[in-house]
DNA sequence: AATAGTGAAA
DNA sequence: TAACCTTCACTATT
């Protein structure tokens, strides 16, 4: 037994200072973490304070179930709002009650054979969960998705939302209201709450109604019911909106001659009857159940259409750039707009020779998500959400060979544009002059009538001057119809900028792909008016348990910081902040010793840092290859063929460039050592990057992804938050505190406390002399390089001027005191919210210090941009 | 043809 | 809660 120590009443503050800080990191690590370490400490150690400690403990842990029990209470919100509720009725009471505050709903009975019922109900906010376990969960998994809107996934509950939102899909794929609530009703354990059949009904009920239907080169906003057009022409935003063509007041009303009996019953899950004559094999028993349910509701739902077909169809003009307006208007009065594409039909435009190569093998889930698209034998528009690797884009081709018009595929950069039109070509046998590419270098168009377009948002979007050619290009992609309009990466689409394509471009039917449907702001919802409702989403633990992506494993590596770093981490400024906890020694111990450990084993390894002076360093220090935005195009090709094929190059560090605008070749491991923020998107689309190593099948897993922290630094919570969509997608990391003879590696660096101080100094010292040369002398980059040389990457420096701009105020704060940091930002701000408008007033600011100076050549600049 | 400058995303 | 650097694509310039 350990001789036992008691504790002085400093230590045992600091131990409770330490705990606090454990608690305050918020994320799936922390009870491990008190297991582990803490507990253990406050056994042994403590004894003596035995009662204090254990009440602090009991305090502790009564307030981590509190957040535990939040965290999985829907609408926590709610919880605090209502404290009262006395009136009602007598509940029971047991020791579980307090946990459940109320969030109680035992009351609500359970029916006679609930075992066989996989689903459980929240009334208050209309949120499902479901038991994986349960027998009946396949069938109810198909049924959810396809009206409610996943929330969390993990292994044996899955949470889901019904939303408006995902209400408004489910009709748009052809359910019914009813059919909903008695598909509920059959899956509930207990019996369908009256309030959520009736919200079910009142969002539903106006479903369906409104189309919005492109004509000779126009919008209408359409109904075969009149009533419904009149109560929108009275809103008073869609009302003034409307274009009043020829003087008349009425709508224009018109028969739908050509809808009528061509879509045959029994065909209408056209692209699904598509595919299944490509490849009938593909048909899986196991689906059964569910897929025939759902198809009994379409084919009933479609005996239904053919009569509405029938039926008059009212309709008035909108114009082009009002589109967007009225399709969030009509969201918002509970009229959502739907668009769909009677592609069959249309004898208007010509139709493309296009169609899939006839040894082409779609995978399940994408016929699934394709057929929730043409769920009755017209085109949809909306969004489907697939993750990396699994083969969005040959989703994307299907649907164009299904619809078989003119076609425009917008991406984010122009690499991938090249990517999108080598996959056509790869996997339909459309001609290859009919894939045309529209960017800054090229600017063809295709030689028939139609064809396919593939371009850049930014290229579209483009508001300044534009060369003669392009100028040329636009008219003409803006003066057509394009029968489908594909959006890759739909989720950049609600910035400001890029949401004007959705105006400028004509198209029947748009189909928007993703990997990760998330942005740190609210803007994706959206995506609902913009585009359309959520068609699909796939569940990634189910894609990589059925071997289309690869299993991963994902773990967190906490790297205590030395305590000089630590101290130098309090003091320093945010941009300091984050190079230290990025070149924090035992970080890079723990890289280096993952990269031999992976690189032994014969893995690929793809390290990422935000941080480009961590990044440098890392490389130059342990004789990688890196890749970063200034890197030109010749040697980032260079460098990726070797990566991908010289055995001798086995791993590659990149920046955030690698996180969208690279091409890169299979990888199966994946250390994070600086990331941004909290971004979820980053985190989920760098763990897409190793999502297509599948080949190795000798064990488990056959991807590995790290993610380094620097212990009690804000990486800590920023790195919780960043997991978020993962751990919701089903993914568990793994906390790893303590790396297995680490001392063990050979050569391994920073190794003693000297080394470790060196190291501090050198990164303090060129961080902030950098910023000193920029102002004094403005000549920083006649010198060879600060951090060493370019190691074997010789390499021209092209963003070396906008570099020295962005970098100048930050890196200024960074060589002055604490006051002078508080004024920076002060007239950062101002600069901001003045600047670039109406050119800032000359105000205080004179050219005093070199801070001034600088501001007012920031001044000077904008100034000169506006006008 | 290579490079500088710009707006915009996040 | 805001942060705020890096990166990209386009166009104009030398």
């Amino acid at each position: 037994m350990p001789p036992k120590r008691k504790a002085p009443p400093g230590q045992a503050s600091a131990a409770k200072a330490g705990r606090a800080s454990a608690m305050s990191t918020p994320g799936p690590a922390t009870p491990r973490s008190l297991d582990s370490s803490m507990m253990s400490e406050a056994d042994e150690d403590f004894d003596e304070d035995v009662t204090e400690a254990q009440r602090e403990r009991e305090a502790m842990l009564s307030k981590e179930a509190d957040e535990f029990v939040n965290k999985f209470t829907f609408g926590g919100k709610r919880l605090q709002g209502q404290s009262d509720d006395s009136g009602r009725e007598v509940r029971r009471y047991d020791a579980a009650t307090p946990f459940f505050r109320k969030r109680d709903f035992s009351h609500l009975p359970l029916k006679p054979d609930h075992q066989n019922r996989p689903l459980w109900i929240d009334p208050d906010n209309c949120t499902v969960v479901l038991e994986r376990f349960n027998p009946l969960a396949e069938q109810a998994t198909d049924f959810l998705i396809t009206i409610a809107e996943p929330k969390s996934r993990p292994t044996f509950l899955h949470e889901y939302a019904l939303t408006p939102h995902s209400l408004y899909a489910a009709v748009s794929v052809g359910l019914r209201p009813r059919d909903i609530i008695n598909t509920l009703e059959r899956f509930l354990k207990t019996s369908l709450p009256d309030v959520v059949r009736k919200k079910i009904e009142d969002h539903t009920r106006s479903f369906g109604k409104v189309k919005l239907v492109l004509k000779h080169n126009k919008y209408f906003v359409e109904s075969v019911d009149a009533e419904v057009l009149q109560t929108l022409l009275k809103d008073k935003v869609i009302g003034a909106l409307r274009v009043h063509g020829s003087g008349s007041d009425k709508f224009t009303t018109s028969y739908a001659p050509t809808m009528g009996g061509l879509v045959i019953p029994g065909t209408q899950n056209a692209a699904g009857v598509h595919q299944a004559n490509l490849k009938p094999a593909e048909k899986k028993p196991g689906e059964g159940g569910g897929a025939s349910n759902e198809a009994d509701l379409f084919t009933a739902l479609n005996e239904e259409d053919d009569d509405d077909d029938k039926e008059a169809v009212h309709a008035f003009e909108i114009s082009d750039a009002n589109v967007e307006t009225v399709q969030k208007r009509c969201l918002d009065i509970g009229y959502p707009i739907l668009e769909e594409y009677d592609f069959r039909n249309d004898d208007v435009n010509p139709n493309l020779e296009i169609d899939l190569r006839p040894n082409t093998q779609i995978r399940p889930y994408q016929e699934k998500s394709l057929s929730k698209m043409f769920g009755n034998g017209r085109a949809k528009s909306g969004i489907i959400v697939l993750p990396c690797g699994a083969g969005k884009t040959l989703v994307g081709i299907t649907a164009a060979c299904t619809i078989k018009k003119g076609v425009i595929v917008l991406c984010t950069s122009s690499m991938s544009v090249v990517q999108w039109r080598q996959e056509f070509l790869k996997w339909s046998n459309i001609n290859p002059d009919d894939v045309a590419i529209f960017t800054a270098e090229s600017k063809n168009k295709f030689s028939g009538s139609t064809g396919i377009i593939v371009t850049t948002y930014s290229m579209v979007t483009n508001s300044r001057e534009r060369s003669h050619d392009s100028k040329k290009m636009m008219d003409f992609l803006r003066g057509r119809e394009w029968g489908l309009m594909l959006l890759d990466e739909v989720h950049v689409v609600p910035a400001e900028m890029f949401r004007r394509v959705i105006s400028s471009i004509k198209s029947h039917s748009k189909l928007g792909l993703t990997a990760t449907l998330l942005r740190e702001d609210d803007k994706i919802s959206h995506l609902n008016f913009l585009i359309g409702p959520k068609l699909y989403e796939a569940n990634w633990m189910e894609l990589s348990q059925q071997g289309h992506i690869a299993k991963v494993q994902c773990a967190e590596v906490w790297c205590p910081m030395p305590t000089e770093f630590y101290d130098e981490y309090l003091r320093a400024n945010a941009r300091m902040k984050r190079t230290l906890y990025a070149m924090n020694p035992r970080k890079f111990q723990a890289c280096q010793y993952l990269i031999n450990y992976h690189e032994a084993r014969g893995d690929k390894i793809i390290v990422f840092s935000d941080e480009l002076y961590s990044l440098k360093q890392y490389a130059l220090k342990l004789k990688k290859v890196f890749i970063y935005g200034g890197t030109s195009q010749a040697e980032r090709m260079q460098v990726l063929e070797n990566f991908q094929h010289n055995p001798e190059v086995n791993t590659l560090f990149l920046s955030k460039i690698g996180d969208t605008s690279l091409d890169l070749p299979e990888a199966t491991c994946l250390i994070q050592i600086s990331s941004h923020f909290g971004s979820r998107r980053q985190e989920a689309q760098r763990l897409g990057r190793i999502l297509r190593a599948k080949r190795r099948n000798d064990e488990g897993f056959n991807a590995f992804f790290y993610s380094l922290v620097s212990k009690d630094t804000q990486e800590m919570y920023y790195s919780s938050k960043r997991q978020a969509f993962l751990v919701d997608q089903g993914y568990a990391f793994k906390v790893i505190t303590q790396l297995a003879n680490i001392e063990k590696t050979p050569d391994l660096a920073f190794a003693t406390p000297q080394e470790s101080r060196e190291l501090l100094q050198r990164t303090l010292v060129d961080n902030e002399r950098g910023a000193e040369d920029d102002v004094e002398t403005d000549d920083l980059f006649g010198k060879p390089g600060r951090g060493g040389g370019r190691g074997g990457n010789g390499r021209k420096n092209n963003g070396g001027g906008v570099r020295r701009t962005a970098g100048m105020l930050s890196e200024l704060a960074g060589g002055q005191d604490m006051a002078y940091i508080e004024q920076n930002k002060a007239a950062n701000k101002a600069l901001k919210g003045k600047g670039g408008k109406k050119g800032a007033g000359g105000g205080g600011a004179d050219g005093q210090s070199k801070f001034f100076k600088g501001l007012q050549r920031e001044k000077d600049k904008s100034r000169a941009r506006g006008a």
